[in-house]
DNA sequence: GTAAACGGTTTTTTCGAAATTTTCGAAACT
DNA sequence: AGTTTCGAAAATTTCGAAAAAACCGTTTAC
């Protein structure tokens, strides 16, 4: 009966079915859910930027053990969710204008990127899902800062698991890896930004949609970029923070698009 | 006196004089060291793709202790260079002709991006440590076959340190680090290539070098891209395992370059 | 008055053993 | 014969304590 068949060896290098990087640890194990739940906290700003991460502190808010805790940090630091230093333990990343900037734009060429090839590889349950997560967005948002924080929360989960939609069935497993880790890291941001900003948006995920439905990859393409430099330019003008910092704000913008 | 003023409270996201995302662990601890020692270990093949990471030979190998290994695992899953499963223990990260080729068209962008901001903001330094890296590869290479190990570790060493004095000067934290990460990830199949390849290859290298130093944005690009391809194609051709696994090798090297 | 030195306290880092889970082969059953 | 069940062995995961390092307020010397 419906058994894995037995294979003879290792074949050596044998081609995996998921040739993909990797993209979480494990779904279970206890140290998955440590991660899991101080990624939310630092994304939502539980966590502050800059904050120390004493391991007292950490060890009952978690309810978990020290070196479990160093497992879960690490793998935070590497997701440039945190630092860590020598000998001086563990800080949440900090935020600034500058690091948003550079992000955003390394995030349009990766969006792009993606749901371009999404787009063309798209089947009938890929739509299927976009227009479910869809619904469930539109069912709930925008979040405007009196909302409670529970709303925001799952306003962001929502808001994720739409843009991950489109980019599903994109075939090349290291640009879905990369999207997905700056992805996590606008977050921070835009958590920032549902907490301050209080200006309403057209509904440009609608369009987004519609256009992505539509296998328009130059639309989709074009109203992703401008997706993300209206998030940037409404943070840059409502978040009060954001703007004080003037360490070298400039990012690398690529003057000419095509250079070649 | 030159001490650090205290602040009120957390001021809710300072400019941090370094807001680069992260780059690498600490410097001196322990962990680092087998980290590292890993690290080269997998990019080296010392530790084979597939191949299964037991606590207690690894313990043995590199004489240390269970937490300090499974933290050093545990980055270099997110690195992308192990995997790990719910509860059966870590893997060292597979090879395939697909994620080549895949990581491989991301690099081109990345190497591209981050080479052209460098040449734009380029100082007198940079430009004096290129001279110094490229003089210590030019020394040594290229590795043929026969070449003893050592060797070949002491010129993959060189070549890192010579491509990453290229795009030093780069003022994106996170293109830097994605790059990096990739660049790591490439070493693995530069290896096999190495270990296997007995064609010459013209000096791509000195032309390369020529070329930022003039500061020609557009040819030093083309070259880093010709660069990179050919590494792929002699590769491809060469590395006898590579060209088997047909698991949908097909990458998604974007058709229209120039989108908008 | 400034700077270096000291020691107690806190915090991080490292370690190996206990607990849990998986693996694998042999026996029992259909 | 093939499949399932069971139990011993092996490996992984988790934990808290011991060791090491950093921090900070105080004292001491110049």
């Amino acid at each position: 009966m419906a058994k894995i068949l037995k294979m003879p060896l290792e074949p050596l290098s044998r081609a995996a079915a998921t040739t993909a990087p990797q993209d979480v640890l494990r779904e279970d194990a206890a140290t998955f859910e440590v991660l899991r739940q101080m990624r939310e906290d630092i994304l939502c700003c539980v966590l502050k930027p800059d904050q120390r991460l004493r391991f007292g502190e950490l060890r009952q808010r978690y309810d978990t053990s020290v070196g479990t805790l160093r497992e879960a940090l690490s793998h935070l630091v590497s997701e440039g969710l945190a630092r860590t230093e020598a000998g001086r333990g563990f800080t949440v990343a900090p935020v600034s204008l500058a690091d948003f900037l550079d992000l955003s734009e390394l995030r349009v060429y990766l969006e792009t990127r993606t749901l371009a090839d999404a787009i063309r590889h798209g089947t009938d349950s890929w739509e299927a899902e976009i227009v479910s997560a869809y619904f469930l967005l539109s069912k709930l948002g925008p979040p405007m800062p009196d909302d409670p924080v529970g709303v925001k929360r799952e306003w962001g989960k929502r808001h994720k698991r739409f843009h991950d939609s489109l980019v599903a069935t994109c075939t090349s497993p290291w640009s879905l890896h990369f999207r997905s880790e700056l992805f996590d890291q606008a977050r921070r941001y835009h958590w920032l930004t549902m907490i301050h900003a209080r200006s309403r948006r057209p509904n440009e995920h609608l369009a987004l949609r519609d256009a992505v439905l539509a296998r328009d990859v130059d639309l989709s393409c074009r109203l992703t970029e401008k997706h993300i430099r209206t998030t940037v330019d409404q943070a840059v003008s409502e978040v009060p923070g954001l703007t004080m910092d003037r360490a070298s704000g400039r990012s690398i913008r690529p003057s000419r698009r095509n250079k070649r």
